[in-house]
DNA sequence: ATTCATTTGTTCGTATGTATG
DNA sequence: CCATACATACGAACAAATGAA
């Protein structure tokens, strides 16, 4: 017997009949709402559809349709004689030493898309002066990209760049180059992550506009800072990704002691 | 001149005068939330007296009442001459290949206590045997362990261990041993951390209770797996972060390419 | 070393809304 | 209804600290 985890007081709602929305839809909506709030991750399934019929009052037939619903969505696949599996269609993120988009859209058999949305230069805040190693009021390269996953936006990342090394960056950004490409091009062999700080906070609503999903929904945060093969830092970003899409991943495998 | 961000639409919301609230509490509040949402993270201090003033439309008096507010409830430190700072008392928890609590709590100059909410055996879900490299279904000691910074709960962390190889070890938990002791005295040298993954959501009623922190506040979750020196997964756990408290350090400056 | 702009800190005064008796 | 006390809010001016030219 496998132990389900309580559920909130918003779950156990009881289900509106003649509501405009039919039961099987609301149902269907409960469990979405579960499955993105990760109350399965667990078991990594539902429970049975008897035990799911029981816990609404409904018929399995009913419940059914829900489950049948939540497949077409492609929030679970159902296996006959098995069960019913939460598919997590997240991305995976992965935070290494050598952390690129293009390469972790790969490997997540996703087109590398982006759209750069702004591009200027302008004086280095604290903050970004000190992870780039600049003095306050630096002159600073700025590009705000929006990272896409498929259709749908995944993450925007804001780019500080120092202005000084890196004359003519926002131009080939701007006609399609990644970021890597364009650090080579101004003499940057490789470059790699030092450090990425994770936070999280509720979009405000340009954001959530800009990343395609609602303000009551979490974004991850990831503030980070690369150095060339000298240890000099190139670039100071801040990338907020969808909280709904977007997995972290953390490999401290290979991590020296 | 500095850039300052755009503001939600909560923020420019006009000022109720005569509502039982304060003017400058409720500039205060805004101010706060917006802290909280990271407005200020760039530059790290808020705009001038005279600028907030003038965005809220009152006395730099009034203004000022609202900066000592804030002062008083810790979230700025106002220095004479140089402007309002943003007091981040975040807890920078370090996702390492040697990831413990207590060292992490240390490294932030806290006393690392601890509270355990529950310890029982079960049986593995799937997603619990995989990670532990064992059959469905094999048994598991489960514990739930409230992390403590100071007077508040950081995180609530559900560890889950092979039952068959660490027999006794919940009660050497409950006793008080860190999990790097319990481990210890049940034959384990030493255990790294292979993998975390970090996503993030809106807790539910009772894990907002847990954490001492509003349900409108997202927390960080971050799933991981532990090896002993020999590879064989000793710990899957998952620990849910206070978003408000908590910013995860993934440091990648020593990683192997 | 000096000057200057910026920013916070302080002290006057004045008017008004709120709570109390 | 009135008198009083207190906190709130506004305006102007000046002092003190900071940092950059």
């Amino acid at each position: 017997m496998t132990v389900e985890p309580s559920f909130p007081a918003t779950a156990r709602a009881v289900l509106q009949r003649r509501s405009g929305i039919t039961i099987w839809k609301q149902i269907a909506d409960t469990l979405a709402q579960e499955i993105r709030d990760r109350h399965y991750l667990a078991s990594g399934c539902l429970p049975s559809e008897t035990a799911l019929a029981t816990r609404f009052k409904v018929n399995r037939h009913t419940l059914r349709q829900a489950l049948a619903d939540l497949q077409a969505q492609g929030l679970l696949r159902i296996e006959q004689g098995r069960g019913a599996f939460v598919q997590s269609d997240w991305v995976d993120y992965t935070l290494a030493r050598r952390t690129r988009y293009s390469e972790n859209m790969l490997r997540n058999r996703l087109h590398p898309v982006r759209q750069m949305l702004a591009g200027r230069e302008e004086a280095a805040t604290s903050a970004v002066a000190q992870a780039l190693g600049l003095r306050r009021g630096g002159r600073v390269l700025v590009a705000e990209l929006l990272q896409m996953a498929g259709e749908q936006p995944l993450g925007l990342a804001t780019m500080y760049f120092p202005a000084a090394r890196f004359a003519g960056l926002l131009d080939r950004l701007a006609a399609g180059d990644t970021v890597t490409q364009a650090l080579q091009a101004l003499g940057v062999a490789d470059y790699s992550r030092v450090r990425s700080r994770v936070t999280t906070l509720l979009p405000d609503e340009a954001l959530a506009r800009t990343l395609c999903q609602p303000r009551a929904r979490p974004v991850l945060c990831v503030e980070s800072v690369d150095a060339d093969t000298e240890g000099r830092p190139v670039k100071y970003g801040l990338t907020q990704f969808s909280g709904d899409r977007v997995q972290l991943v953390v490999d401290t495998a290979d991590l020296a002691a």
